[in-house]
DNA sequence: ATGGTAGTTCAACTA
């Protein structure tokens, strides 16, 4: 089984103690992380080397940043959309063993109808044509990360009170499905799921002990890849830490 | 339409 996870981790710096933990407990074959909020040169590539993890990082000062870890040899293939010159670093595709990972910290979006709002859907739109190029190619990949998007109400504590909202908006659910259409699958609703299965809760109104969170980190496989899905959960250990990011990990297992 | 918390950086911004 070749096991990828998923982890927005609101600073790599702070969590990194978490981070280890978790390597050393799943020993993931992939992990996607995002907000690492360093920049390259301050990225902690001895403690992963110590784990046997290659890495490659996307970093940037204080905001986004994204890195992948890999027990096998890793090898860049992108670090940003062609044609989309965007200095926040938000994209990482890579080459892991024999399948490849793009993994993907989607904008915010703030507000509907903002400055960012119109940035994230612009993002999502340089997103699908780069999925688009990839299924074409019939590569096997998988696309991870912090979508910053619940894609139905089941993904939601509370969808009347999130209708209309970002996050949950239309436009931001129409372009999720819009990467399911091109054959992309989410492979947490391969299975059957207890509901309530979130990725992220508010660190305010101790949102997670009462599970009020929204379900917004996803693994996407490609069609063939997505054949060879067997598992795929959200492991919500990390979420009841002390100074725990406002993330959880999500990871799926695939057939060799 | 605001508040509640966290991270980075040092008053304010982003989430």
């Amino acid at each position: 089984m070749f096991k990828i996870a998923t982890w927005n981790v609101n600073s790599l710096r702070v969590r990194l103690p978490h981070v280890l933990d978790w390597l050393d407990a799943e020993r993931p074959d992939v992990l996607a992380l995002q907000e690492t909020k360093l920049q390259d040169r301050d990225f902690p590539l001895d403690a992963f080397r110590q784990r046997f993890y290659h890495a490659l990082h996307a970093g940037q000062k204080t905001y986004n940043g994204v890195a992948i870890l890999s027990r096998l040899p890793i090898s860049l293939i992108a670090d940003s959309f062609p044609g989309f010159d965007d200095p926040q670093r938000r994209v990482l595709h890579a080459q892991a063993g024999a399948i490849q990972v793009l993994n993907i910290y989607v904008p915010n979006g703030s507000e509907v109808g903002s400055e960012r709002f119109e940035y994230k859907l612009r993002w999502l739109g340089h997103l699908r044509r780069y999925t688009a190029g990839l299924i074409a190619a019939g590569a096997g990949f998988a696309v991870v990360g912090d979508f910053n998007i619940a894609p139905a109400p089941e993904d939601v504590h509370d969808p009347a009170t999130w209708e209309g909202r970002v996050l949950f908006s239309m436009p931001e659910r129409e372009a999720f499905s819009g990467l399911l259409q091109q054959g992309l699958v989410d492979c947490f609703r391969i299975f059957p799921q207890a509901p309530g299965g979130y990725t992220w809760w508010d660190y305010r109104a101790a949102a997670f002990r009462r599970n009020l969170g929204l379900r917004i980190d996803h693994i996407l496989a490609s069609p063939a890849l997505a054949d060879r899905c067997r598992s795929c959960r959200i492991d919500t250990g990390p979420r009841g830490l002390e100074r725990p990011s406002d993330h959880a990990p999500v990871m799926a297992e695939f057939e060799t």
